[in-house]
DNA sequence: TTGACTCATCAAGAAATATTGATATATTGT
DNA sequence: ACAATATATCAATATTTCTTGATGAGTCAA
C-alpha cells in the first residue's frame, strides 16, 4: 500500500508532520493506542492550545484520526500509515525520470 | 540497521531535511546516481545558492554525502539511509515507555 | 599570474511555523 | 438553565526556514 491510497497528502507535507519532536513523541504515545487529548497533555509537557494545534498538523497530514466520545476526542494513528510513508521513502523517485542522463559539465 | 548506525541525526531533523519539495527532488535525482552540483541545478530549476543550500540540509542530516573531483561535487546518496530512515518510522516508539498507562480523564 | 568555472557561504528580506494566552464550542451533570 | 470540563480556534508575537544576490575560496588552463 502506497501512501497515495489514503486522501493524497504529498510526501514533503507529511514528512513536515514528522520533523517536530512534539509530534513524533505523539506518534510515539498513539503507537501504544488510542490516547484522548488531557492524556496527551499529561504525558507530555506540552499546553493544551500547544498539543491541539500539532494534533491538527498530524491530522492534516492523514498520520491521525480522531473520534469524539462525549466530552473526549481520541486520537489514534491511522493504521498503516507510518508503514506507507516508509514504503514510499524507500522508494523515492520521481514521477518522470527528471533530466534524463544529460551532463552539463565536462 | 537502523538510523543509529550512522553518525547520529535525530529523525525529527531528518524528517525536516526530507519535508520539502525541492529536496525530495534532489533526492530522486540522486537515487539514479551520483550527480554533481551543477547537473542538478540543471535537472530542477533551481539557481546555484538555493540548491547550495538544500544539499547541506540533506548532508547535515546525514542524507548524502559528497566528494570532490577538481572542480565538481559530485552528490550521491548515503547507502541505505532512506531503508534506515523508513525502519525508524515503522517503530515509532520512544527511548522509555512515556506516560506510563495512566489515564487523566474518567 | 590571470581569468574562467564550480561551488559554498553570508547577509538581508520574505515566508512559513510555532507558541502563548484568550475566547469559543460542545458535552455532561446538577 | 447553569456550571464545569474537554477541546478547538484565533490573534499576536516569536522563531525558523527559505530565497536571492553578492562575495569568497578552490581548481584548472592558458
Amino acid at each position: 500500500m502506497s501512501l497515495a491510497a489514503l486522501p493524497h497528502v504529498p510526501l514533503a507535507r507529511v514528512c513536515h508532520a514528522l520533523s517536530d519532536e512534539t509530534r513524533l513523541r505523539i506518534l510515539g504515545l498513539l503507537s501504544r493506542g488510542e490516547r484522548c487529548v488531557c492524556e496527551l497533555a499529561g504525558a507530555l509537557d506540552a499546553g493544551q492550545s500547544r498539543l491541539s494545534f500539532h494534533l491538527k498538523v498530524l491530522k492534516d497530514a492523514g498520520l491521525v484520526q480522531d473520534r469524539r466520545e462525549g466530552r473526549w476526542v481520541y486520537y489514534a494513528l491511522v493504521p498503516g500509515v507510518l508503514d506507507a510513508v516508509a514504503e514510499d521513502l524507500k522508494h523515492l523517485r520521481l514521477g518522470t525520470p527528471e533530466g534524463g542522463d544529460q551532463r552539463c559539465c565536462r
